[in-house]
DNA sequence: ACCTGAACACCGTTCAAGT
DNA sequence: ACCTGAACACCGTTCAAGT
């Protein structure tokens, strides 16, 4: 009862489709409260035939989120300045870039900090390829001596909730973009830096 | 069918029971990912009964939601120091009592801000009661020259988010207590205070 | 006025059976 | 090896019927 035309009995890469449908509808619904059901109809195949290539639906979610960590990662890294510059716009370009990716994924971001999602194991390992980002131009700041020479992980925790609060409240539209806007969110993210400061 | 003892037919006041069950339930899971029908079940009524209470589930989540801010802005005005003394403290003791409201009702600060849960309308007239208290604080600050005179709102939106993303990473699990501790929180709170002052 | 019980259209998950 | 279809135990929601 299939159609043998375009869409053979054994889908050939149904995992890699399921992951893509998935992501799709995260971008599409600003959320990841979707069903397995439709995932696996908008694949075009049974509801049981995810079953085949995950365990269950939170080993989808679980998935999602790992590959959420790598794109936030790439995300960072793509935005660091190439010039030599001071630490505070490297700091600052990294910040800005975080909550972008954070309001232009909220689906995927949202499912990314959700334990009730996957029970992603805190700070796995592909959360801290993202979280080492940040914690690398810290390091840079206390050396050159551009930052107090405090400890890493209270600097490092101090920017990473600057950055996940703000990009929390913009996706659930507690700031307003066109009232806080820009300026208002680069005037948060100096507060926190100065403190930091020599 | 139903025990004439101590279970009237007409529950009395079923709505608040219903409520108080729900709290009960947020506060054991520490997520609002409960069912109505269970809230039914452990009220002792039948699934179809908080129907005659609330027009669905999302109108009960709103109303824990609404009821959560009124005790959030409880708490944060328990806080404040009662003697004069700088709006730092102040603004520290707020700072404090919120992260701590979040952290001890970990199920009930979820709801708050989740989209999903109730479609609540963002800053409602609940939420402003909260975010007042540290409006108000701001103000004395800037009028008493402690802090710059920059825009309330982006001072505002740099301490609530600071707070709501420790709030958020405490409760989910990406701040290990004992690894941050609350030492590690103070430096975080310190550190975007000390980029609002004078 | 307030609550129940059956019913409907969904889920996530399992499993024998098909190709 | 990979997928389907029926089945099970759940949901949220509705509605006629009971008290």
């Amino acid at each position: 009862m299939h159609d043998s035309r375009n869409r053979p009995y054994h889908h050939g890469d149904l995992r890699r489709a399921l992951i893509q449908t998935a992501l799709d509808m995260l971008h599409e619904d600003r959320h990841w409260q979707f069903t397995l059901r439709e995932v696996a109809r908008r694949a075009g195949v049974s509801h049981a035939a995810p079953y085949k290539h995950f365990p269950d639906k939170a080993a989808l979610l679980s998935e999602l989120a790992m590959l959420g960590f790598d794109q936030l990662r790439d995300a960072l890294l793509a935005k660091k300045p190439r010039k030599p510059g001071g630490v505070r716009e490297e700091l600052l370009a990294i910040m800005r870039a975080y909550i972008r990716f954070g309001a232009d994924h909220p689906g995927l971001y949202k499912l990314m900090y959700s334990t009730e999602a996957g029970g992603a194991v805190p700070l796995s390992e592909r959360a801290l390829g993202a979280y080492s980002v940040l914690l690398d131009a810290l390091t840079r700041g206390q050396k050159s001596g551009e930052l107090r020479k405090r400890s890493l992980r209270g600097q490092a925790a101090a920017c990473w909730a600057e950055v996940h609060g703000i990009a929390m409240l913009l996706i659930d539209g507690w700031f307003l973009p066109e009232q806080i806007g820009t300026h208002g969110i680069d005037n948060a993210l100096s507060s926190v830096l100065e403190g930091l400061e020599a």
